[in-house]
DNA sequence: GTTGAGCGTT
């Protein structure tokens, strides 16, 4: 039975009642319904007197304190519409929607272990279930026209491109894999969803921190170091948001915090623009290289889907939120950029700031193992980017990720489904050095 | 006609 709720534009305006659903959840979308270009809500806490927000997760907003008090909710809009004087116009919501989902591009994708005889008419009529292929190859052999066992396809909605990338896929009796491929055709923008936040107090929890930025789009984790070092870092789902607030200055608790961009920072210098390149291709590479490939094709039909946990990940809403998972595979730049962190340059921080601190002992030997004090550099924090991820999982999987062979980077995914992630279980393996953005 | 980690004749 579902449940009314009182919203508002503004805390003066005259509510109005938005349905709930059977779980107590306000769908985002029913929010939207009717305040095109909501992106979330929030109430004053009577209590401090701030704002406090509304938790948004998969397009799904929870009551707080687990139920829907009758108080007035207050809508909150992307900041694209308020700061920059919403004269009110929808058609401007729709444009921040439509620049959204143009700016998540399809890209080619590659399909690892065809069987010899499937064809492309068999991959379209496959692949069809996820959503509108805009072409399917098949490689060949030019002479013998026999198939070489893998082929590319394309898909014209970005969320069919991740639902298809998030399991593998059984053709013709053989397990494939879909990727993002190697070459950078097709690469896309990396935008990273992390921002750097500057000048912070030490009374601003990541709740704060959660709170504040949320009205900006969603949240999905803070990270603060300990022991308190003036910084944070905060992850939207949404990279363009994040982009959108780098550079500028906010007022959290009365405090000014200086919001830049959250990259890795100076990882080659010497060497920059080329192990620069093949990165690029960022958090598709990302979860391109899935977790289950890790463990090696071992025999044909090797193991069960590990995937079914990313599936309830998807997100509906195109946000990145939960894609973080995933174990990464061996790539030459990659270890170009690992051994360039290893041996001190590495880390995230603000584009163009200068390492504060000692200056190269990230890799004294801390960087697999210790975390956040081995780094001199903000978030320079390895046990931190799997430590989260890899937290659901088996022990003996990150065992071996101690031995300076892993890298891991970026804050935990406070949002990360309560199961767990065990499709992870290749992490730090065979020596293998993984990275990834989240 | 064989094969099974990889990366795309245009």
């Amino acid at each position: 039975m579902s449940h009314y709720i009182q919203v508002a534009e503004d805390e003066d305006d005259e509510p109005m009642e938005v349905p709930s659903e059977d779980d107590g959840t306000l769908l985002l979308s029913t929010l939207s319904a009717q305040f095109p270009g909501a992106c979330g809500l929030k109430y004053r806490n009577p209590e401090s007197g701030s704002m406090r927000g509304i938790r948004l997760s998969d397009g799904r907003l929870y009551p707080p304190d687990g139920e829907w008090s009758s108080r007035i909710y207050v809508v909150v809009f992307p900041k694209e519409n308020k700061r920059k004087g919403d004269d009110g116009s929808g058609s401007e919501n729709l444009l921040v929607k439509t620049k959204r989902i143009e700016k998540l591009k399809c890209s080619d994708l590659i399909v690892l272990g065809l069987p010899w005889k499937s064809s492309e008419e068999d991959l379209r009529k496959y692949f069809s279930q996820f959503g509108d292929l805009l072409m399917v190859q098949v490689k060949k052999d030019p002479k013998t026209g026999q198939s070489k066992g893998f082929g590319f396809i394309r898909f014209s909605d970005y969320e069919s491109q991740i639902k298809c990338m998030s399991q593998r896929h059984m053709i013709d009796g053989r397990w494939c894999d879909v990727r993002i491929p190697n070459s950078k055709e097709g690469a896309q923008q990396m935008m990273n969803r992390k921002v750097f936040v500057g000048r912070c107090i030490e009374d601003m929890t990541a709740d704060d921190l959660r709170n504040y930025f949320n009205k900006f789009g969603e949240v999905v984790d803070v990270f603060i170091p300990k022991p308190f070092r003036a910084f944070a870092f905060v992850t939207f789902a949404d990279p363009e948001v994040a982009q959108s607030l780098c550079g500028e200055d906010h007022i959290i608790k009365g405090a000014s915090v200086h919001i830049s961009s959250a990259a890795p920072k100076n990882y080659d210098k010497h060497n920059d623009k080329k192990s620069m390149l093949p990165n690029q291709q960022g958090y598709n590479q990302g979860y391109g290289q899935t977790p289950w490939s890790q463990g090696g094709r071992g025999g044909t039909h090797a193991i069960a889907n590990q995937g079914s946990t990313m599936g309830g990940n998807l997100p509906n809403n195109l946000g990145l939120g939960n894609l973080s998972l995933g174990a990464f595979q061996l790539n030459p730049a990659m270890i170009a950029a690992a051994q360039a962190m290893l041996s001190g340059q590495g880390g995230w921080g603000p584009i163009g700031l200068v390492s504060q601190g000692g200056a190269t002992t990230a890799g004294g030997g801390g960087a697999g193992g210790t975390g956040a004090g081995g780094g001199d550099t903000p978030a320079q924090t390895p046990t931190q980017g799997f430590g989260s991820i890899g937290s659901g999982s088996q022990a003996g999987s990150t065992g071996s990720a101690g031995t300076n062979s892993f890298l891991g980077w970026g804050a935990s995914q406070g949002s990360d489904p309560p199961g767990g992630s065990p499709g992870v279980g290749g992490w730090g393996t065979q020596n293998k050095p993984g990275a990834g953005w989240n």
